[in-house]
DNA sequence: GAGCATACCTACCCGTGCGTAAGGTTACGC
DNA sequence: GCGTAACCTTACGCACGGGTAGGTATGCTC
C-alpha cells in the first residue's frame, strides 16, 4: 500500500448532509453530460471526491440516485414558479410570471436540468416521478385557464382543458430545450415569445372565439 | 445436436430486403417496449425469428440498429406530412393538415412512434438525427408562417419566427405524446384541440397583435 | 484515553449482453 | 447434378460496470 502523498492534503471528514449535496451536484453533473446509461458510479463518486461504496451508502443504488437528483431538482423547480406568482393576479399576469420564473430557472441550470429532464422521459423507471411533476404543472395551468374562463362565465369540457394546458406546458419545456442549447439565448426573451404565441392563443380562447376544422 | 424438431416447419430463407424489413418491425417493437439499453440484441433477433449474427450481417452495430429504425420512421412520418399538405392553400388549411396527418400517423404507430421517438431524446448518438428532423418540421412550419405573413406584408425577425416555429412543434410533440399515452384518444380531435391554441395565436401573430411584458 | 460510531478506502466479484468465429444448409446458375 | 454464393446457425470471448466485503482512520463522548 502506498502512503497517501500528501500534495493535496487529506480532505476533511465532512458531515453526511454535506456529502450527500456533493454527491447529489456530482451526479446531476455527470447524468447530465453522458446520459444515466454511459454515466459510470465510478465517474460520479470521482467527480464528488469520493469514493464509490459512500455513495452506495449514503443514496443507494443508481437508480436511486437518478431519482434523488430528479427529486431535488424538480422541487427546487416547482418552489422557484409557485414564488413567483401570487395567485390574485389576473391570468396574463399570472402566466407570464409563471414562465419567466421557469424560463429563468431553466436558463440558469442549463446543463443540469434540461438535459436530466431530457434523460427521464425515456426510461420506465422515471416515468413516473417526472409524469408526477408533469402532472403538477398542468394542473396549475389548467387550474389558472379554469379560473380565468369561470371570472368570465365560460367553461370548457375537462378534457379540453386538460389538453390545452398539456399542450402549454409541451410547448414551454420544448422551448426550454432549445433554451438549454443555445448557451447565448436570454430567458426573458424566450418567456416573452412564449407569451406571444400561447397568451394570444389562449387569451382567444378565453374570451370564447374557436377554431373549427373546414367541412371538406 | 438434437435433430430440429419440426413443428414449426423450418423457416424459409428469404430474399435480404424482407428479412431487414422484418428486423426494423421487430426491431422497433422491442426498442420502444423495453427502451434502448434494456432492449438486447438477442431478443430482437428472436422476435424476429432469426438468430443474432444475421442482424448484425444486414443491419449492423445496436446504434446503428437503432438509427436506421429511427431513419425509417421518420422518413414515413415526413411522407405522411408531406403528402397531407399542398402548397398553394391558405396558412390555416395547410397547418391543419399538416397536424391532422401528423396525428393521425402518431395515432397509428402509438408503439411505435412514440416511444422510440421519446427513446431517442436523451443519449447523445441519437440526438443528431433526432435534431436533424425535428429542424426539418421546424423549417417547414418556419417557412408556412413566413408565407403567410409575407403574403399579408409583415415580417418578423428570423429568430423569433424560428422560436415561434420551435414552439409549435414542440406543442405538437407533446401532444403527441399524450396521444400515444391514451389509447382511446382520438387522433382528429387532438388534431382540433392543437389547433385551437396554435391557430388561434399564431393568427393574431399574422395579423400583427403582439403581447408584451407589463413594465413593472 | 478507552470505546464507539461514523466517515472513508481498496480491491474484488460476477452478471449481462455486445459482437464474432467458424461451420452447416438451401437454392440457383450452368 | 454440382459448385458456389447467399442464408443461417450454435457457441463463445471479453469488456464493462453495478454492487459489496472487509478493513482503516478520525473525531466525539464520558
Amino acid at each position: 500500500m502506498l502512503a497517501r502523498v500528501s500534495s493535496t492534503p487529506t480532505f476533511k471528514r465532512l458531515p453526511r448532509a454535506v456529502r450527500e449535496q456533493q454527491m447529489l451536484d456530482a451526479a446531476v453533473k455527470v447524468f447530465s453530460r453522458q446520459g444515466f446509461h454511459a454515466a459510470s458510479m465510478d465517474e460520479i463518486a470521482d467527480d464528488a471526491g469520493i469514493s464509490k461504496p459512500m455513495v452506495y451508502a449514503y443514496l443507494g443504488t443508481k437508480e436511486e440516485l437518478f431519482i434523488a437528483c430528479l427529486h431535488r431538482e424538480s422541487t427546487r423547480m416547482m418552489e422557484a414558479i409557485a414564488g413567483a406568482a401570487a395567485p390574485d393576479l389576473p391570468a396574463d399576469e399570472r402566466l407570464w410570471r409563471g414562465l419567466r420564473a421557469f424560463f429563468g430557472f431553466v436558463g440558469a441550470h442549463r446543463d443540469g436540468w434540461a438535459v436530466l429532464y431530457r434523460q427521464a422521459r425515456g426510461s420506465q423507471p422515471f416515468a413516473a416521478e417526472l409524469a408526477a411533476m408533469r402532472g403538477r404543472l398542468v394542473e396549475v395551468v389548467a387550474g389558472m385557464l379554469d379560473h380565468a374562463l369561470r371570472a368570465s362565465g365560460r367553461e370548457i369540457g375537462a378534457t379540453d382543458l386538460e389538453v390545452v394546458a398539456y399542450g402549454l406546458v409541451g410547448a414551454s419545456e420544448s422551448l426550454a430545450d432549445w433554451l438549454a442549447d443555445h448557451p447565448e439565448a436570454d430567458a426573458g426573451k424566450t418567456a416573452t415569445r412564449m407569451m406571444n404565441v400561447a397568451w394570444l392563443g389562449a387569451d382567444q380562447l378565453l374570451r370564447g372565439v374557436t377554431w373549427h376544422p373546414p367541412t371538406a
